[in-house]
DNA sequence: CTGTTTTATGTCGTGTGCGATACAAATGTA
DNA sequence: TACATTTGTATCGCACACGACATAAAACAG
């Protein structure tokens, strides 16, 4: 594509409602994660959590496509919740081992409710599951694309 | 969908792939935003704003789908920057009017360099480019969608 | 074994984002 | 006109998100 005007039309641009249904989205989860006392960050740490626990975390950083100087205080706010534990690796003295306690195990059944309040959303805003269903697939697909041009993997 | 531990999985989720790719995409253009001197989300204000001067705060908010408390410090950055100016308007005294200065619309000449910038690099990461238009247009729908499930347009 | 490099985590500063709230101007209503 | 309501913007507090940098532990090289 030349270099021009049109191309800089809001209408044009991939990144921007990359950008803004990402966080309408985010929102969309809000008062439902509200109920469990979690963010939207917090809650996708605590999946990778319940994943596998006593990951490190550089672990979750990773899955998550995020910096670890994020992740650090989103995990000790998780702590503060007493949802896990930060212990230190006994193999590895610099890496930080993090353990889900008793109650943020337990959060993952009240968090088993989340998904299918946010697939009636969804469907309440006439949205075919079909289509739904085909944009994650190319967003998983964007995802490892851009994840194999940052050189950082 | 039922209540289950498998909609929990980080694969099964919606807004993570959205959420992930949004905030790696916003990191692709970094670089290139650097050159111009403005962040992401500036970069937006300044497309609705080449698009369309005099606009008042309201208008940039709901274009890009954000709150009027977030634009606002945005655009105090961007008028430290000299890139426009801040004007109570003349017919409601309540609206605050936003004007390119000169360097304002100056910088347009070199932002329209970036949308190529940018689908090179997408390019280059082995994506098609009719698979980045689908995705553009299912993003939108999404986006649509989203903004009338919250009921506030 | 010692000096260098890499790795894992964290601190700090800046810039978003948004809910709750404040406030003044405009609008609607009796 | 008097008063309540709505509207447009902004302030405040909190939670991300990341680049730049710091630090200690581990791995590596000679």
């Amino acid at each position: 594509m030349k270099a021009s005007k049109e191309a800089l039309l809001l209408q044009n641009q991939l990144c921007f409602p990359l950008y803004a249904s990402s966080r309408l989205t985010t929102k969309l989860y809000a008062p439902y994660l509200e109920e469990l006392g979690l963010t939207y960050p917090q809650y996708l740490v605590m999946l990778v959590l319940w994943e596998a626990d006593g990951q490190r975390v550089n672990d979750i950083a990773r899955r998550l496509h995020l910096e670890t100087n994020t992740v650090t205080p989103l995990l000790k706010r998780l702590e503060q919740k007493a949802l896990l534990q930060r212990r230190p690796s006994k193999t590895d003295e610099r890496s930080v081992e993090i353990h889900l306690s008793e109650s943020g195990r337990k959060l993952q059944f009240q968090a088993m409710e989340v998904p299918a309040k946010i697939v009636k959303a969804f469907e309440g805003s006439g949205l075919k599951q079909e289509e739904v269903l085909q944009l994650q697939e190319s967003l998983f697909k964007i995802l490892a694309a851009l994840n194999k041009h940052s050189n950082k993997f």
